[in-house]
DNA sequence: GTTGTGACATTAT
DNA sequence: CATAATGCCACAA
């Protein structure tokens, strides 16, 4: 059951559009595992690096860098959103205007 | 078995 | 804005 819940997290994040984020949550809600957001976490830690998965569109709440500024990793992340067009301010996805997030966030139908 | 930690969220203070 | 308290669950020690 383990392994499927993780596989279904990776499914859910390969689906993310270019140039859209989600958050930890929506995609636990979204592959029906509500208020399971760390379990997200750990799928994409845990993920082969051979799928290729679109881990930096997943963010922290309110479009937050989950890594400790200054790391590795949160670099990378910034760099992987910039390059996607995306404005990344001080470890948070900058939305140009939108009142909320969710404009932002990637909105399955 | 228990405990602490962590790519988290939400609510309350 | 920042902390703290909960809830959540996988994993390592």
């Amino acid at each position: 059951m383990r392994a499927e819940a993780l596989e279904i997290i990776w499914r859910t994040v390969v689906a993310i559009p270019r140039g859209e984020i989600a958050t930890y949550g929506g995609i636990a809600r979204r592959a029906g595992m509500p208020g399971r957001a760390r379990l997200v976490g750990h799928a994409l830690k845990a993920a082969p690096a051979g799928l290729e998965l679109p881990w930096h569109r997943v963010l922290g709440a309110g479009g937050r860098i989950a890594f400790p500024k200054g790391s590795r990793l949160y670099a990378e992340q910034a760099r992987r959103l910039r390059a996607e067009g995306l404005e990344v301010v001080d470890g948070r996805v900058r939305n140009s205007g939108a009142p909320d997030l969710d404009m932002l966030l990637w909105k399955p139908q």
